[in-house]
DNA sequence: GTATGCTTTCGGC
DNA sequence: TTACGGCCGAAAGCATAC
């Protein structure tokens, strides 16, 4: 799952028993809102922005929709051809996402944001964790200036609104950023975490999804203070033992987690979605190839090789199965990763008996094709 | 039993 | 009525070594 399940190993954290000051920055509708800025004309209009697979002219799902389309009930999500139904004689406009584009609008707000705190944490492409705790000294009266800067500093650059929160914990921060939006500041101080958190639905919590909300459900816990009141071993009957901490922390306001600047990326991936279904591993390896392409320059350009290499599969019924290698010596050659990928493809495909809707390839286990060197030895090193 | 590594699945955006 | 992307990080589950 995707929780941050780092233990907060801040130097002098365990030491003093200094209050944390922890902010969470999310950036407003961020893809429709870059494409707003861009085109002034789209504000005030339904603005979606798409993933067109090109299977046929409308299939494919929303990203994100700004404001003024959610108002007819446009998800990210959905299916386009949804979308478009629901929009209908209203003015819509839909654009083809261009992460590329949004990559780049997002690099230069993340390079305001981390100057301007002590530990950043980027966790997304449009929103990141910050701690302040020193720069404020613990003060939230301090950090919500300190927020107010972020802010105005990313609106004056780029544009674009933000909403950011500020609490004790990372759970709180992420929480109280969802609080008001768009373009919201929300600060919740220690004495009123507990009456802040308690009310809520667990769905609300960082790291709570559908499958876990359903579990919890079969407990009778539908909200963040009834699961507060779980112990720890009843839900460890439930989750794993991280998991089952991380609940309880986080519903009691108390969890551990540190903000820890962000370590290199451990994996690359590329899906595509087949002009047809097929279980045939060939044809479906030949479509991906053009990814294939876009993949190994993204390794070739940043130095990258792997050892580990897994085919991805989607079923037609959108279920997903993945198989993989794990090969002793590091890899960067388009040969091998072309020939791997085959066989992998062909082993999924024998071992589902469906047909493929989507594929996909995988590499992980990342060092530097420089040195060879694990990237994590290279990057804290000489 | 504990540590470690690999594969598969889950969940968020 | 249905419809349906492309990424990422991390946990669970399992195997192996000692």
């Amino acid at each position: 799952m995707a929780w941050p399940h780092n233990a907060l190993n801040q130097p002098g954290a365990h030491r003093n028993r200094l209050v944390r000051v922890i902010g969470h920055v999310d950036l407003d509708y961020f893809y429709a809102q870059v494409e707003e800025v861009e085109n002034p004309l789209l504000k005030g209009k339904p603005v979606v922005v798409c993933v067109f697979s090109g299977r046929t002219e409308d299939s494919g799902v929303v990203s994100t929709a700004n404001y003024k389309a959610r108002e007819f009930g446009i998800k990210s999500g959905m299916p386009i051809i949804v979308a478009k139904r629901k929009l209908e004689g209203r003015d819509a406009t839909l654009i083809p996402m261009l992460r590329d584009k949004y990559e780049m609008v997002s690099e230069r707000v993340m390079q305001l944001v981390r100057e301007k705190v002590d530990i950043f944490e980027q966790t997304g492409i449009d929103e990141a964790f910050f701690d302040i705790t020193t720069s404020s000294g613990g003060d939230f009266s301090a950090a919500r200036t300190i927020a107010v800067k972020i802010k105005n500093s990313i609106c004056l650059a780029e544009g674009l609104t933000s909403s950011v929160g500020l609490g004790q914990t990372k759970v709180v921060a992420k929480v109280a950023s969802d609080w008001m939006k768009p373009d919201g500041l929300t600060v919740v101080p220690p004495e009123s975490t507990v009456e802040f958190l308690g009310p809520l639905p667990v769905a609300r919590l960082y790291g709570v999804g559908p499958k876990t909300v359903q579990i919890l459900d079969g407990l009778g816990v539908g909200t963040v203070s009834e699961l507060a009141r779980i112990s720890v071993d009843e839900l460890q009957r439930k989750f794993g033992r991280k998991t089952a901490v991380y609940l309880h922390d986080a519903a009691n306001g108390s969890d551990q987690e540190a903000v820890t600047a962000n370590r290199e990326t451990t994996q690359h991936s590329r899906m595509i979605t087949l002009k047809r279904n097929t279980r045939d591993s060939d044809e479906a390896f030949s479509e991906l190839l053009p990814a294939m392409t876009d993949l190994h320059r993204r390794l070739a350009s940043g130095g990258i090789s792997f050892r580990t290499l897994t085919a991805i599969g989607i079923a037609t019924d959108l279920s997903v199965r993945t198989r993989s290698k794990t090969f002793d010596k590091p890899i960067s050659d388009r040969s091998t990763l072309n020939d791997q990928t085959r066989i992998l493809l062909r082993e999924l495909a024998g071992s589902v008996d469906k047909e493929f809707r989507r594929v996909g390839v995988r590499v992980s286990t990342l060092s530097n094709t420089e040195d060879q060197r694990p990237l994590t030895d290279f990057y804290q090193g000489a």
